[in-house]
DNA sequence: TCGATCAAAATTGTATCCAATCATGACGAC
DNA sequence: GTCGTCATGATTGGATACAATTTTGATCGA
């Protein structure tokens, strides 16, 4: 959906950029280590950008910096991550009521569009990826609506956290924020029923939440994780 | 009501912290240059732990860094000043709205106290600075019954920034957000009228907004500023 | 006297260097 | 044989040195 980088980006924004795309497609697991002297190879620049951008990515949370132990790719707590989907369910649903007064039809439309192309992608397994990073397209798209870009951007900061929530807390099987929510939500919208909308986008977050593996890990994951009774 | 610095605090922790507080307080103006050696030589320390320090603070929009040409105390735009109060209206609307469900006595208690103290300070035109915090304060206090750190911090971020938009664009008269208001607004939180108390929170905001003198400078704002005619 | 061009100074951006801290592995004691 | 201690290596934190850009002011010309 979004182009490729701007070429004249500067570049510890380029690689700000690149770790955050990384983030969000599902390629950079939560937990990954980043060498600065690695990354610095790799755009042929020096540590010091290299720490600029890191530093920036930590100030939004993709990334964790501990002294003298280097950036790793965040690994949120299960306590975050309530914190982020309570923290969306809050601030997407009152951004949603508000909206309500003003959308217009072509508006709705666009949105039903989004939605549309968002179920024309084949859901091949490998790329649950890409639904995902969709589901967060359709989001971001209604808080668009709302015209606050302080909140907007706020929002992006959220959604981006929940890219590595899914990452880390994801279940095997089920599938996260589903199309029907989403289609819920438009007819919602699409009713003008501003409370039942607000009421919707919350509700729709918190399955979301719920439908996570939050559960502190089984007393010896380990020996789960290596399939051995203990 | 804070108090100092914990001296443990990383250098470039404290530097943050204490423009920051500079710029709270109203002794920092908007457009305050902010050199980098200057700063150096201050706090006993290389430029980059300052610059350090000084990303940080843009992070949070209390600070402007353009390229090669430094870093300065920020000057939000009357556009964003407008923006800034629409995203704490709605935020600050909808956590009070969610918070009143679990609020218990003792909660507003506590805010009637920090509204008492708040009108206990002498009202000495030199600080309206003093004034201007513990209004922040008396918001920040409402944002914590939330519970959701995350939405706390953002809306700490907020209140910084109306910092800045205050000290740019406060009439010379008028005193901003109203003791009077935070009293309307305890009112309602007590009468546990969440409807009422969530609109009386956005008015409240919205009204502090229509006191700014935002309108464009007259086109000659030196000529005033100089008292002559043109 | 005003304006433009250019040079010098100051300031930021980046790279490199050294110091401090943490991780890894070897050795030795129990 | 296992655990603890210590030394070595790797990595980050911070300071300095250098390059690039901007700002200032000075000189020259109209």
């Amino acid at each position: 959906m979004s182009e490729d980088q701007d070429k004249t980006l500067p570049v510890d924004r380029r690689i700000e950029a690149d770790i955050t795309r990384a983030i969000y497609d599902q390629r950079m697991p939560p937990g990954t280590r980043l060498s600065e002297e690695r990354l610095g190879e790799l755009y042929d620049v020096s540590r010091t950008v290299v720490r600029k951008a890191l530093f920036q990515l930590s100030s939004r949370k993709l990334v964790e910096i501990r002294a003298n132990r280097g950036a790793r790719v965040a690994q949120p707590s299960a306590a975050q991550a309530r914190e982020v989907f309570a923290a969306r369910a809050t601030l997407e649903a009152a951004m949603l009521e508000e909206s309500m007064t003003r959308l217009t039809p072509a508006d709705i439309d666009a949105l039903r569009a989004t939605l549309a192309h968002d179920h024309d992608t084949p859901t091949n397994e490998t790329d649950a990826a890409e639904s995902i990073a969709e589901s967060g397209d359709f989001h971001k798209a209604l808080a668009r609506l709302h015209g606050n870009p302080i909140l907007q951007e706020f929002l992006d900061e959220l959604i981006g956290q929940t890219s590595l929530i899914i990452a880390l807390y994801r279940p095997r099987e089920a599938e996260l924020c589903s199309h029907a929510a989403h289609g819920e939500l438009l007819d919602a919208i699409e009713a003008g029923d501003a409370a039942r909308a607000r009421e919707t986008m919350h509700e729709h977050l918190m399955d979301c939440l719920d439908a996570l593996a939050l559960e502190p890990p089984p007393a010896d994951a380990l020996a789960d994780m290596l399939g051995r009774a203990r």
